[in-house]
DNA sequence: CGCTACATGTAAGGTGTTACATGATTCC
DNA sequence: GGAATCATGTAACACCTTACATGTAGCG
């Protein structure tokens, strides 16, 4: 049981906040916790239906089945509260900009400075998009889940304005490669070389 | 075919940097992509036996089949061009902890100072970690691909730090959020409970 | 009347992990 | 000789996404 049941988690969870239909809660969890979790509908429906059957969630109008939202019941909280307790398992990590800029050699500078500013681009849009969160948390329904959520957006924010300097730093050691290019070693072959007599000027999106 | 691919694009772009055995590989990726990375070895070894059906890569000496290193081809480094220059797909994000942060009214403030105290102890780790691999980078064997791992460390610093100086803000918006509980709503039943009294204010967290 | 959003689900398929099975080599 | 490490693989399972299938409700 304690293996996975993040879903369970994030369902259960999202209920515990205020009651809604398996279409909203996707919504939900997209549009609140989109910046550090994630589900799909194959997903959610079969969770709900399992959490269901063992009577951690009902259907506030159960019988007719008519589009009314689920609700968490006392034994669902509990359980949310245990899965809560358990130790967080962290995702392998797994960042396809950082894979290919390790390998950039093969991949040429020019192509990694794109990479590289592309990442800077969705990390201001991350940024953005945090702050806008934040002026939205007094308006919405989340009452005393406000400061929790507020933590949340403070590490979506930590982390954005740690992409945008660490795209600086990225650019300077790039310029700083092609300068001065290690002394030894053929360029990889068939790759697009960096050409001779470079005239680059890299952008280096100003001091730190 | 554009998929997945991602697990050949890591073997492609270990054995580009160096020739080696399956095992040496997972080692490598473990100990120097791994903070970004992460492969099994039940990805590693189909995925050598299916680059080698298509000569992208082959064993030096390939008759004996005595534990002698992959090595890539000349096939092999043109693929590995291929894929590395597809946009990169990034993952789902799945952070456990902002996850458990998020409910954390469910949780109570004291299990959740400790989730945050715990990430900053690993922060902190990685930090000293980046730190240790960016010495070593000099007398390691990565050549002309230094400036490259020097990149990905310094995300992994930048990562590191954020993660760090966002625990303090976290912290914070807890303590406050202790001393001045958000007016409305029951408190969530069977938690450690925060204490009745009003005063809104919703803490829009510390200078940055 | 058709478009969009709400709503629920399933089936197929890809991805990735774990645990098991096996054996060689090296070092103490 | 026994332990640790190197080395290779596989099979079962868990997880998750995608695409499909279906239907309702409201609105312009």
């Amino acid at each position: 049981m304690a293996r996975s049941d993040q879903t369970q988690t994030a369902v259960l969870g999202a209920l515990s906040i205020m009651p809604m239909s398996g279409y909203a809660l996707r919504e939900e969890i997209k549009n609140t916790l989109g910046h550090f979790w994630s589900e799909s509908f194959g997903q959610i429906y079969p969770a709900l239906a399992e959490l269901q059957r063992e009577g951690l969630v009902r259907r506030q109008d159960d019988v007719s089945g008519r589009s009314s939202p689920y609700d968490i019941t006392a034994a669902g909280t509990a359980r949310l509260l245990e899965l809560l307790s358990e130790p967080p398992q962290h995702n392998k990590p797994r960042n396809g900009v950082l894979l290919r800029l390790f390998f950039g050699r093969q991949l040429g500078p020019a192509a990694c400075r794109r990479l590289i500013l592309e990442a800077r681009v969705q990390a201001e849009q991350q940024l953005a998009s945090m702050t806008a969160a934040r002026a939205e948390l007094a308006g919405g329904e989340l009452g005393a889940n406000i400061p929790y959520a507020l933590i949340t957006i403070t590490a979506g924010e930590h982390s954005a304005r740690a992409t945008i300097s660490w795209a600086t730093d990225a650019l300077a050691i790039l310029a700083d490669a092609e300068h001065a290019p290690a002394a030894s070693s053929d360029t990889p072959g068939g790759t697009p070389a960096t050409p001779p007599a470079t005239s680059p000027a890299i952008v280096p999106a100003a001091a730190t």
